[in-house]
DNA sequence: TTGACATCGTTGCGAATGCAACGAATTATG
DNA sequence: CATAATTCGTTGCATTCGCAACGATGTCAA
């Protein structure tokens, strides 16, 4: 005979629903995506992240997209085998890599963002009046972390 | 001189924010579960759900949590090899196993939920009015998932 | 009943992950 | 100045991951 357990209301809760929400999104894309170019959702985000920030270097992407920095390294090497990306030394700062997209990468990019942008496009109408509400909320919960 | 890359608005594109958003909570919280016990998310969520969901079996977990079938298999064996839960043969179907919470697995979740639910109460006080319409732009993103 | 097909949970394996440690470069402090 | 402390990016390492394959069980239909 055991002390019984305290009220939890599972569904409701949020760590649990965005990460169900997130990993089912990302994978949603990434498979779009991935029929056209052998890439992964990390050197996604470092692309996407080159191409629309002012992320410069792998410090700015690690911050910017929440990214283990070793991941991002990584991500960024690969890349740059593959030929969709720079890296230099920032002459301000020689500590900083200044990345850059090569002309196939910025091609690669201009291919997938449509898919990326009509993937948003479903989303947006599926939630419809819930959308401006919905960035909202996430605008709250992405407070504090590192931009 | 290449054609110019198409608009793309990525601080509002919903994979990247969920994605950034998600693993923010899950670490935040498992953080500050592991100091008490040392269990991986994995294994929380399997913990919590056999504890507030009508969920037995391996398979049950991971449509409702939407994880892998091996990783909860894993994170099954581990929980029963310290003791936390029992894997046993469902008579009518043997191909299921029957996941029952032991006694220290359940004082375990009767410790950590109120951990998560302190930090649910954090969100909801962030969040406060947009609280609902999250939870209802949440409600359709999880549509189509098996739950 | 029998054989084809589907489902459940486990496992092997190569790849990816997170963390700590490191060298190089920069900044802060005395 | 000197030197201590910090920051950036990479890498070694143990762990975890995802996927495919598998044996065991169950379902369906001929």
């Amino acid at each position: 005979m055991s002390t019984p357990l305290p009220d939890f209301d599972l569904d409701r809760y949020l760590p649990f629903r965005f990460a169900v929400v997130a990993s089912r999104l990302s994978n949603e894309l990434a498979q779009q995506y991935r029929e056209k170019y052998d890439i992964s959702i990390a050197e996604w985000r470092v692309l996407v992240n080159l191409a629309y920030s002012d992320s410069t270097s792998v410090r700015d992407i690690e911050r910017r997209v929440s990214m283990e920095k070793s991941k991002v390294s990584r991500a960024v090497s690969r890349l740059e085998e593959a030929g969709y990306l720079t890296k230099s030394v920032d002459e301000n700062d020689r500590r900083l890599l200044q990345l850059e997209l090569t002309e196939s990468g910025t091609e690669m990019v201009r291919d997938l963002v449509p898919l990326a942008q009509s993937y948003q496009d479903e989303l947006v109408a599926m939630l419809q009046d819930k959308m401006p509400g919905l960035q909202d909320a996430l605008d709250d919960l992405m407070q504090g972390a590192d931009l």
